[in-house]
DNA sequence: AGTTGGACCTGACTGC
DNA sequence: TGCAGTCAGGTCCAAC
């Protein structure tokens, strides 16, 4: 056993380490607030910008696509008109082709219309804007060219993330967010919807909280902090909710998820997760739950849970507090 | 139709 | 010292 001076300085350790009893780097994954901070800051930055080049360096991350080339076709010689945000996911939404670029003109039918491009950030997607004299970071799996000298970085090193792009700017039609749930911030979001969107899952809330198709951009993190904050355990069964249950549900969403993005997001350790300027987010400071596993509750003090969801990722929850 | 579990992928860590 | 195994996560897909 540890001597006295050990047990001390484990005392001084014991807040970071004891939600963590096997040490590996536990990521912080891109959820809505991270999208929301990213989106934020991207748009004032290249929004009027035209792309003149997109480079596919892990082909991987094009998949949705016949090929990089294809997406290329979509995308090249045209001006980012706004930035937007479906669920996780950051769209640049893309006017019609600037001419003048050096594409051929009988290409103009191809060239009309609007593009969306997709970049879901996955598990471990980060964005940057840089110089294109920027040495390129190891993961980058796509980046554009810009007209201006910069460029724009999708860095991604456990590859789940995604970049496509579509024709039109409804992004509801997409394949990429078929099916998706409301936004949470959205007036279709409600208690109500949540009645109608529970009633026949009988998973487990988390489970439920979870899935895209029933609300768009809430993943392991905010999921485990919005049970907490609405006093529910998330092993509970999403059908079995009473009214009350789903009306402190939304309202926990919702607050949860706009102290998240007034935080600029969660980057629970010191890998992963980063805003577009490099800088970490701070809900993570905020957190009651997630990643606390024995640590002391800091309401009541019980000691913090960790149950296995199907598929053995973990639920954190505090036993008296969540009933 | 809804639920569950495996696969994908990488880096950090554990145990031999 | 080094290698194999384990784990985390979001999403898709197959099986129940």
């Amino acid at each position: 056993m540890a001597s006295s001076k050990q047990a001390g300085a484990e005392a001084l350790v014991a807040g970071r380490r004891a939600a963590a009893p096997k040490a590996w780097a536990e990521a912080a994954m891109p959820e809505l607030p991270e999208a929301e901070t990213i989106r934020c800051q991207l748009e004032p930055e290249v929004a009027g910008v035209t792309i003149r080049k997109i480079r596919v360096l892990i082909a991987r991350a094009a998949r949705e696509h016949q090929s990089p080339r294809e997406l290329a076709r979509l995308v090249e010689g045209r001006r980012i008109a706004r930035v937007g945000r479906r669920g996780k996911a950051v769209v640049l939404l893309l006017g019609p082709r600037c001419f003048g670029s050096g594409l051929p003109k009988q290409r103009a039918s191809a060239a009309a219309g609007q593009v969306t491009l997709i970049i879901r950030l996955g598990m471990t997607g980060l964005i940057q804007v840089v110089p294109d004299k920027e040495p390129i970071a190891k993961h980058t799996a796509a980046l554009l060219e810009l007209e201006d000298g910069r460029q724009i970085r999708f860095v991604d090193q456990r590859q789940f993330g995604l970049i496509s792009a579509r024709p039109g700017h409804e992004v509801d039609s997409m394949p990429e967010f078929e099916g998706y749930g409301p936004e949470p911030f959205s007036d279709e979001f409600s208690p109500e919807y949540l009645k109608q969107a529970f009633a026949r899952r009988s998973a487990q809330l988390e489970v439920v909280l979870m899935d895209q198709k029933v609300i768009a951009g809430i993943g392991k993190i905010y999921a485990d902090e919005i049970s907490f904050r609405a006093g529910l355990r998330p092993t509970r069964r999403a059908s079995g909710l009473t009214g009350p249950m789903r009306q402190r549900l939304w309202q926990a969403t919702r607050e949860v998820l706009a102290e998240a993005i007034q935080c600029r997001g969660s980057s629970a350790n010191d890998e992963t997760y980063r805003d577009l300027y490099g800088i970490p987010g701070e809900f993570q400071k905020r957190m009651y739950v997630y990643q606390r596993t024995g640590e002391a509750c800091r309401i009541c003090g019980t000691p913090i849970k960790r149950t296995a969801m199907p598929g053995g990722r973990g639920m954190h929850w505090c036993p008296k507090c969540q009933r």
